[in-house]
Formats: structure tokens, sequence, C-alpha cells
DNA sequence: TCTGGGGTCCTAGGACCC
DNA sequence: TCTGGGGTCCTAGGACCC
């Protein structure tokens, strides 16, 4: 595979996206302290962060931390919108974009040169851009590989631009925390501190299979190379969405079963419209589970076939929650999600009868339509019914999820 | 800090097949 | 009938990211 020798791959983000979409829309916020959602912190502007304001924080204790910080409603209209633009500019400036989530993606400046000048040039001429079109700050970092573009912008954070040259990656890199890799989380990064492994450069002295005994296999082998800057990942532009879910908080204390139906029913509502939306078909539906510990669990039920049928989903959906019952009968639960894996893109499901994935359109038009007017989540199982989607019935017995699909 | 919501990838064991 | 290797799929969990 050839790889570049030189600082060819941009890493751009928008310095704290929500707050700085809320400072872009409310000019008296500029320069003051923001904090984005009230119940647990979604993002906090670089001036609440100065006083150790941090995403998924607590409100209670970033309100403590920062009195005077405005606290904002989160506006995801706006995100969206934003996010466009934005990618709107990346692909003027780059051929190759990859987006890894609505504020931040990799750019391929490879040979563009003569065109469009150095990387540097690119990179100062794209923060200048999104900064007058968009009206967010940016920050770039520029580097020979995906792995060091990122750490280099999250180092130039906020409002900066980093080059990394291919002979300054060794300086750069080494006495860098092991915290600023990407791919170090907690976990990783708690085992090599009990190993008094503290800095990069003390990472990079260690060899592969110690690294494998120390973090496991994949992990080890993966910040081995990390470590020494190698990364062969390219950019690659279009990667297919792999799931879709949606997650709902419940709160503490007891929760009726009519009222667990009730959530998973909006919930896989929300889900499969989201799939005929995007034009997407699913195989395995997972159950979400967040007891009243706070311990995670996870069940899952991979069908015949990929759906996008509220009613084939909802089905495996509800055998799933009513095999765990009695435990969440005995443990309480505090959330509850569901998510599709295994996802096939339409045009690759010629088996995939139309209608699973279009007769959708007229439902949830039928259900946004009573929502409009009633204005409650609850009246989506009452809808489905009405509109004609039965959503309780055992379903046609070729359409049985069968727990070992048939084998030649 | 008593805890949102949406994702990706990897691992490991068991079932099943050749 | 027993044993073994290699491979895929499914399930559950863990780690990580924004």
């Amino acid at each position: 595979m050839f790889v570049s020798h030189e600082a060819t791959i941009l890493h751009a983000d928008v310095d704290a996206f929500f707050a700085s979409v809320a400072q872009r829309d409310d000019p008296a916020l500029l320069g003051k302290p923001v904090i984005v959602g009230s119940g647990v912190v979604l993002a906090a502007s670089y001036e609440a962060r100065a006083y150790g304001v941090r995403s998924a924080m607590g409100g209670a204790k970033a309100r403590r931390l920062c009195p005077q910080a405005a606290v904002v409603s989160p506006s995801f209209s706006s995100y969206v919108e934003a996010g466009k633009a934005l990618f709107a500019v990346f692909r003027e400036t780059a051929p190759v974009v990859e987006g890894l989530s609505m504020e931040e993606a990799f750019l391929d400046v490879r040979g563009l040169e003569r065109i469009s000048g150095s990387p540097r040039e690119i990179a100062a001429h794209l923060r200048r851009e999104v900064r007058e079109q968009v009206g967010l700050p940016l920050t770039v970092g520029v580097a020979r590989t995906k792995s060091l573009a990122k750490v280099a912008s999250s180092v130039a954070k906020p409002q900066g631009l980093l080059v990394v040259a291919p002979e300054g990656e060794r300086a750069f890199l080494h006495p860098l925390r092991v915290e600023r890799l990407w791919g170090a989380g907690p976990a990783t990064v708690a085992r090599l501190h009990a190993h008094g492994i503290a800095t990069v450069g003390q990472l990079a002295a260690l060899s592969e299979a110690e690294l494998m005994t120390l973090l496991g296999k994949a992990t080890g082998r993966h910040i081995h190379a990390l470590a020494h800057s190698r990364d062969p990942r390219r950019v690659r532009a279009g990667r297919r969405r792999r799931s879709i879910g949606s997650q709902s908080a419940l709160g503490r204390g007891a929760h009726t079963p009519q009222e667990l139906d009730a959530v998973l029913v909006a919930l896989v509502d929300r889900v499969t419209r989201r799939m005929r939306k995007g034009q997407h078909a699913g195989r395995t539906v997972v159950l979400r589970l967040r007891f009243g510990d706070y311990a995670r669990a996870t069940r899952s039920r991979t069908l015949a076939r990929a759906t996008a049928a509220t009613a084939t989903i909802l089905e495996a959906a509800r055998a799933l929650l009513a095999a765990v019952a009695a435990t969440i009968a005995r443990r309480g639960l505090t959330l509850l999600g569901i998510t599709v894996t295994n996802l096939e893109a339409a045009e690759d499901q010629l088996a995939l009868p139309v209608d699973d994935l279009t007769a959708g359109g007229a439902l949830d038009a039928a259900v946004d339509d009573v929502r409009e007017r009633f204005g409650h989540a609850v009246v989506t199982r009452a809808v489905l019914l009405e509109a004609g989607e039965d959503v309780s019935p055992a379903l046609d017995p070729a359409e049985q999820p069968r727990r070992r699909p048939a084998r030649r």
C-alpha cells in the first residue's frame, strides 16, 4: 500500500462545536463562558473550560465551578445546519474528505500543491473560509498520518494550526502524555500508569510484545504503532454506517411494564423511521439496558433477513425485553435503548420487499401529524395501530426470526 | 459528578459446518 | 465412533470516540 511520506493529511475540528454555535448565534455570548445543556454538560466554551467545566459533567457541578457561565439549551437543528455548511467548505478544499462527526473530518490534500499551495497554506485557508462562511472557529492539525494529524489538532486547540513535519514527529510525540494518543482511553491509560508509563516516549521504549501482554493483542499492537507514529490508515470518503440506534434515560424509580413498553415502542419507531429515511435495512436488533446500579448489559437477536419494518423490529425488541423482565423487576432500570446493526444498504437488498423501506413514509407522516397536534410520544403506538401497522401480532412464519439461519 | 445520546471496532466462547 | 483443524456466524461484553 502506498503511504505518503509527506505531511498531507489535515485533521479539521471546530472548537467546542455546540458552544461556538451558541456564541455565533448570540454575539452577547462571545468571549464569555458558555455551557450547553443543563442536566448534563453537552459542551463548554473554552472560557468555561478555564474554570474546569468539561462535557459529560453534571450540570450542578458545572454551575458550581463557573456560576457566571451562560447556560443555553442545545439546538440540534442549528448543529446539523452548521455541520452541513462546514462540510461544504471541506469538500471545496479537498477531493477526499472523511467525516468523523458533525464537526470534524480528515482531509487528504496530497497532490494539491500546485493548485492550492502547501498543506500549511491549505489549512490556513480552510480556517479562514470556515470562519467567514460558517462563522465558527476551526483548529487544523497537519501530519503524515491520521493519528498524528488528530493529535496535532488536539494539541493546537483552540483556534490553532499545527503542522508536524515528518522529521519532527519524534520530537513532537515523545514528550506528550499517553492520554493524548487517539485510542488510549481511561482503561488503557490506567494500565499504563500502573506500570509507570506516563509519556509517549516511555511507551515507545517498550516492545510490541510487552504492550500486547499489558494491553491485549489488538490494543497493544495499535498503541505500539501509534507511539512509533506508524498509522497506515488512509483517508476514506463515504464510509457506510454500520448501525442506527436510539436510547432513553429513564431516571431512577420503578417503571411498570406498560411504561417500559411505551418507551420501547417510541424507540423502535424513532429508529425504524430513521432507517427508512436513510434507506437502510438491518438484521440484528440490540437491546441496551442500564440497571438501577448503573451496570450495563446488552441482549441481541439476529433476524433471518434485513428489514426496516417497525412491526418486525418491535417484535424482536419485545422478545428481548421480555427475556430480561425478571432482572429488571429485581434491579430496576435507568436506561433503555434499541440499536439495529448489520445494516445493509437498500441497493444491496434486492430480496427486500419494497414495502419494508417505503411503506413507512405515509405512516411516519401520520405519526408526525398526530404528534404535532398532541405533542406526545406515547401516541406512537395508538397511531401505528390506527394506521394499520399492527405492532403486536405474531409474525408471518416465513419472517419468524430464527436462532440459527438455515445453512446449505 | 450520582451519569446524555449517538456511534465504531475488537474479543471470546459456543454452535455449526466441512 | 472418535479426534482434530479451519472457518463462519451469533451473542455478549469491553473499550473508545464525539
